[in-house]
This record gives structure tokens, C-alpha cells and sequence, in this order.
DNA sequence: TTGAAAGCGCTAACAA
DNA sequence: TTGTTAGCGCTTTCAA
């Protein structure tokens, strides 16, 4: 590194041209020769030059930046430790680097409740994704209501003044349960806490599944954990036998714990009770028997989180979208 | 959101003092009396107002924000996805975030070769914690030989320029087959690729325990993916049979996808087979048979990794540290 | 196709 | 304890 951090300036001093000339060069502006541009652009490599990102800023007004909320319930295990929402983030993190954009990482607690303030007037960033909706959409309610961009991953059939985009849920708890019902099973537990969003959905996909069966729900709420799962699981067991027949589980993470609970018990798996999970992460795979689920599109999702984002950046408008599903069948549902 | 943006000396104004007295207010100088410190911060408040990030970096030439670098071997599937790191970010988010630190999350790939360059000549960043040293350690070197304030989660008995914060991954090795030996476990393999800085030294710690005990080494080497595990294991069993009872696996995904080769073939874990993983993920208190693993305290590692960088912030140097580990045992060592 | 110059909003040195 | 003021490094309008 030189003894002194060159500027834009500096630079333009040394090819001998305006710094408006470089500037423009070195932002790919066609008003510049493509020749002037190259010799530019390679000076500024050679001298290990970079544009000042914060002058930059302060002078377009834009940051290129978007801040990604991972929007965990609080009082909930469920968080940055979920593999399934940090592969979103994961996934988030390319579709916005493929735009050019870069991606600040908050979790809700950092940002506070205001974050039209926190992100937006501080110029952190010039708009928002927030992973989850959570169970109170209140926050995001307000930041949307004060102009902020904003989409959010969730489940898209929420009345919103937000973009929302997520999986069909609906259908995803459909398919589960049709699935279930179809190898056998008479009665079908749904793990899981209705009360959440995403969830709530995947419940009523549920409800419909069995309603067409004449089947009969029967819903054990619990947090979005694997260990609470486990412990939901084993007092059934405890309380009233194996009084079922299937899970239909909300998450892969939970699904997995009931998992480890009937298998303690020595219940087989699929042969006492079939179970589908939902997420399709890695795990789903590894485990033994490895585990249907719901496998949902999060690549696609991410590509249009960012696209609806952008779009609100040019002031146009964006609407919620659903994306594919699809049921990975796998040996804890084979009969 | 009011039809006009408020800037700082739009506030002085409204509050009847002068811009640095805000400026120095907000910034919770002492200078200022508490008294006016806390009428100008409710005054803003009350009027929605932050301050310009840009401007005041620009200014005072700091951004209070930290890039994190996910520095997975490109060619592998280890990557965003693997849970272990991903924890690792998530722990790291925290600890800067008590510091009042922003994440700035990126890729190798986002930020290309020249990191100096693209994140703190640029003023995107103050510093950079890399996650995970990768198999070549060039980059890392230039960018410390460059001057960037650097932290890296790795081996921290790795020669170099930068300090590198870390489990003790040598005792790990040893603790995890010293275990397996004491079950009875005569024919350990190692299930990983050694010529990873880390994972060379788990293997190292290894080699120490066998030597110590006259047991004969057995390396399988694969890529850090659990499918990759599954496969070499059963690449093994095809070629030799059943001629190990014991498998120290490099991470807890890599024994998870053993497991299931496993568990296929219906060897008993851990009575034909005893399995110790590494990093103790949520995953191996859930699977069945639970995996024994050794536990990293990424927490504390995560704190100790931004104290570093704000040291090197402040000008002071800062020395590799390696943090606790401790092993879980779990059913699928026990005997 | 390029250059001159103003100014983005803040902080901090200096003055009071 | 507070105010005045210069200037951080860039982009962009206007002029040539």
C-alpha cells in the first residue's frame, strides 16, 4: 500500500484530465470515449485506486446497499441459528451481488423498531428485505407505510401494502397431507403453531387436505424448534399413546425432532407413523430414514426479492408472488 | 414521512443552536451538557432525523462497519450453506453489533481478489473478518500485507501475519479419538481431508492419539459435505467390508452423511461403529442415534475476533488465540 | 467528447 | 459549554 491513499483527483492529475472525466470513466458513463475509459480504468488498477464509497454517497444519494432483517419472533428459539432462513440469506446475498449490490446484515434487534430511520434517512442502505414476517407484521406495516422500499419473504397470500414473496403454503400443506392420506395414514398430526403466518397457511392447506378425506385434524402448537418438537411429540406419546398415524410437521427443523422422539420410542418410521417435513434443507437428506418435505423454490424467491425491490427503487410498483412448491418424496413417507 | 428530508442543520435551527452542537449532541459527546444532549435527541427523535451515514463517514473517514468474508473453497459445495459457518456469521453479527458495528456480508466471489482494495480503500469498511481460511492462504496474506485490519476464524496455530482466532483443533482431534478409543474402538478412520489447515490439525491431534495408543491411521479423504461422506464411506465398505469400528469425522456433517451410509447398511452405531463429529451443530442432538461431537465455542470466539479488529483499529496488534473445546458425548460413541 | 465548479451533509479544529 | 467555518472526495450541471 502507497504511503498516501490516492483520490479521484490525484488521479486525474496523473492522466492529465479532469476528474470528471475520471469519474465518468470509472462509472462506465458512454458520454466518456471507450478508449478514454479503458486507460482510465486500467490507471486506476494499476495505482490500486477505488472510489471514495462514502463521497459517492453523499453525493448521489444512493448507497447501493440493502439491508437484509432477519425478522425472528423474539422469545423465540427460532433465529439466526435456522438453517433454513439462513439459507435464504444465503441465497439473498448472490441474487444481490449479481445487481451489484451489497447486502448490510441486521437482525431486528440492532435496527430497533424505527427502521425507516435506522436504514433509510441515515442512508444505510436504500431499501430493505425482510426475511419472515414474524408474528406481529406491525414493524414492517409502519417502515412500508412511511415510504420505505421494502419486500419481504413470507407467505404472499397476506393482505399487504408490501410486496411479499414466498411459497404457496396453502398448497405446500395440500400436497403433505393429500400425500399422507394417500400412503395410508387416518390421522394426521399437524405440528406446528397456526398462529404464524407462513404457517397458518400451511395449516389450512391442511384443514382442506383432510376435510376432502373427512379426515380428522388434530394440531399439537409448538415453537418453530426441533426441540420443541421432540418435547410436543413425547408428551402426545405420554399423554395418549400413538394416537396417530402421521406429521404433517410445519418445519424440517421440527419434523426432525418428532423424529428423534419416535424413533426413541422405537415407533417406526414409516410404518407407524409417515411424516413430511417442510423446507427441504440439507438434513432432510442425511437423516435416516431421510425425510419428505416440501422443498421451497428459494432461489427463484430471492431473484424476485430482489427484482420487486429494484423495481420500487425506480418508483415503479411491485405486487406479491407466489413461487413454486414441490414435494421431495423420500423414506419417511414410502409405504 | 414528511415531504422533506431534515438534515442536521435544518434541526439546529428548530432547536435554536448551532450545527456542532447537535452534531456533538447526537454523537453523545460529553462535551455537551447532558441536559441539552438529551432535549436535541428527543427533538430528533421527535422529527424522524438521522444523521446522513455517508456525510459523517465521509467526514470523519470511519464507516463502523465491518465486512465479513465467507471464504469457502471454491469447487466445494462447503459454503453458504453449511450450517457451521453460518452460525459463525450469526454469532459475529452479535458481537459487532454490541460494538456498534454493522455487517457488511459478503463472498470471496463478491469481492474478488483484491480485498485491500474493494472494501477498505473504497471505505466500505473499516476491517474484515474472514470466516474460514480456504485451502490457499495468498489472499488473506496480501490483504494483511497490504495493512487492511484483518481477523480470520481458522487454526489459529497457523504461522502467519494476521491474527487468527480458533479452536484448539489438535486437542479437539485427539479428545474425539482418545474417546473413541477408550470405548473400545481399535480401527479409527479419519473421515476428512487433511490438507485443510483446520482439519489438518484435528488430524494431527489424531495421528497423536493413535501413536500414543499403537493403533494404525486410516484416512479417507473427502471434500467437508455430509454427501461426499456418505459416499466415501460407502465406497469403503464396498471395497474392504466393515474393517473399521470407529470414524473420527471432520465435522459434524461429514458424520452425519457417514451416519446415514451407516445406518443403510444397518451397522449399528455405536456398537459395530462409534462416530465423533466436529462443531456439535444443532443437528447432532437431533439425529438418532445423537452425535457425539466436539463442541467450539463460537460465541466466545466471536467476541474475541472484533476485539482483535478494533485493536488493530486503534493501532495495537493483535496476537492469534485459540478458544475452549470441549467434547459432548452423545449415543453414537457410547458403549 | 471533455472541463470547471458547485455542493451533497456532516465533523472537528479553532475560537469564544 | 457552545458557535463558526473549512473541507472530507465525489458527481453532475452547465458550458465549451
Amino acid at each position: 500500500m502507497n504511503n498516501k491513499q490516492l483520490k479521484l483527483a490525484d488521479l486525474a492529475k496523473l492522466a492529465g484530465v479532469s476528474t470528471s472525466t475520471v469519474s465518468r470513466a470509472l462509472n462506465d458513463n458512454p458520454l466518456i470515449k471507450k478508449e478514454t475509459r479503458d486507460k482510465l480504468k486500467q490507471l486506476a488498477k494499476q495505482h490500486n485506486f477505488s472510489l471514495n464509497t462514502a463521497a459517492s454517497r453523499l453525493r448521489s444519494q444512493k448507497t447501493n446497499v440493502v439491508a437484509v432483517i432477519i425478522n425472528f419472533d423474539s422469545g423465540t428459539e427460532q433465529s439466526i441459528n435456522d438453517p433454513f432462513l439462513l439459507k435464504v440469506v444465503g441465497e439473498i446475498n448472490l441474487a444481490l451481488n449479481k445487481q451489484g449490490l451489497e447486502l448490510l446484515l441486521s437482525n431486528s434487534f440492532m435496527a430497533g423498531d424505527d427502521w425507516a430511520n435506522y436504514f433509510i434517512n441515515s442512508r444505510r442502505a436504500d431499501g430493505i428485505i425482510v426475511v419472515g414476517q414474524g408474528k406481529d407484521p406491525a414493524n414492517i406495516e409502519a417502515a412500508a407505510n412511511a415510504g420505505v422500499p421494502l419486500v419481504v419473504w413470507g407467505d404472499p397470500k397476506t393482505p399487504s401494502n408490501y410486496p411479499i414473496v414466498g411459497s404457496d403454503n396453502f398448497v405446500g400443506g395440500r400436497l403433505a397431507t393429500e400425500h399422507l392420506l394417500a400412503g395410508g395414514a387416518k390421522n394426521i398430526v399437524f405440528l406446528g403453531d397456526p398462529g404464524h403466518a407462513e404457517i397458518g397457511e400451511r395449516y389450512r392447506g391442511y384443514l382442506a387436505a383432510l376435510n376432502t378425506a373427512n379426515a380428522i385434524a388434530n394440531v399439537v402448537s409448538i415453537d418453530i424448534t426441533s426441540s420443541a418438537a421432540y418435547h410436543g411429540i413425547n408428551q402426545l406419546l405420554v399423554a395418549k399413546g400413538l394416537c396417530f398415524d402421521g406429521i404433517m410437521a410445519c418445519s424440517d427443523m421440527v419434523a426432525l425432532g418428532a423424529m428423534k422422539a419416535l424413533k426413541e420410542r422405537y415407533i417406526s418410521i414409516p410404518n407407524d407413523v409417515a411424516l413430511v417435513g417442510f423446507d427441504d434443507i440439507a438434513m432432510a437428506d442425511v437423516s435416516h430414514p431421510s425425510l419428505s418435505s416440501i422443498k421451497q423454490n428459494t432461489q427463484r424467491a430471492s431473484v424476485l426479492l430482489v427484482e420487486k425491490l429494484l423495481a420500487q427503487l425506480q418508483g415503479q410498483s411491485a405486487k406479491s408472488q407466489v413461487v413454486e412448491i414441490e414435494l421431495i418424496n423420500r423414506q419417511s413417507s414410502k409405504r
